[in-house]
DNA sequence: TTCGTTGCAAACCCTTTGCACGCAC
DNA sequence: GTGCGTGCAAAGGGTTTGCAACGAA
């Protein structure tokens, strides 16, 4: 798992509006060079591999701050737990139901041809797709 | 919310391989006569309305055994709970952000011209498909 | 009798929160 | 000094589970 420069990824959070401490830091820099679909739990063992770096409060405080000035997403695939998304472009993904395992799927791969009408009152905000998978039988 | 048949709600339940009981009856009622997406703890509210009928565990353990066979079908869209969908044909659903309301989207109504290249072995489960939506700006 | 079903309460797990400490400006 | 950021521990809320009582065949 390569490390992004952490002057680039201060300077991201920065254009976010959020001020880079070196737990932000850390934390930013798991999800931006992971480039996975982590839990806040899986975010937490990682930063703290080698030394302590942040409490699970500092975790889970700094993933929602994340989520709402647009750095990450959430996924919301798993009843047991949210995932993050460190990609905030359109994309969909896949989900094997056996492995719970996510993987992308590039907006161009899947695209909409057309929408239902929306109901009364309301306006798109977003499209998500989930292509269920299971592992092939043999 | 009308009250569909006793009967036609028993054998259904046979069908699927479920022993009717009155707590099962009751629950399975309130589900496919509201044909809405209801919470673990709005079936509770409504079975039990006009005298208890069935104890959390047991709401809990009927949705789950419903599920497992095929009656309902979990929808995970808020990440604070699961919700039950009557409906298990071909679908998909509005959700809007503001409200937490969901609403169906018939298959026909958005359809899906190609499927992306699943995964080294894997095999299609299903596609979920969640358009967001939030109140239009007046 | 026997096995499946129910109910209560406690356990569980992820997530949030209250509050005090600490650091930066 | 003021305010934001952090950490610990406890609370919170939805869901699951252990176990005893119950009920239908």
């Amino acid at each position: 798992m390569g490390r992004m420069d952490l002057e680039a990824i201060a300077a991201r959070l920065r254009r976010h509006g959020v001020t880079p401490t070196s737990q932000r830091l850390k934390i930013a820099s798991v999800l931006f060079s992971c480039m996975e679909h982590l839990s806040a739990d899986q975010v937490m063992l990682a930063v703290n591999r080698r030394k302590p770096v942040a409490s699970k409060a500092t975790v889970y405080n700094t993933l929602n701050l994340f989520v709402k000035k647009g750095l990450i997403r959430e996924v919301i695939i798993d009843p047991s737990k949210l995932l993050y998304d460190p990609r905030t472009d359109q994309h969909h993904h896949f989900y094997d139901i056996a492995t719970g395992k996510l993987s992308d799927i590039d907006f161009s791969e899947l695209p909409i041809h057309s929408l239902p009408a929306l109901p009364h009152g309301t306006m798109l905000d977003g499209i998500d797709i989930v292509i269920r998978t299971r592992p092939a039988t043999a």
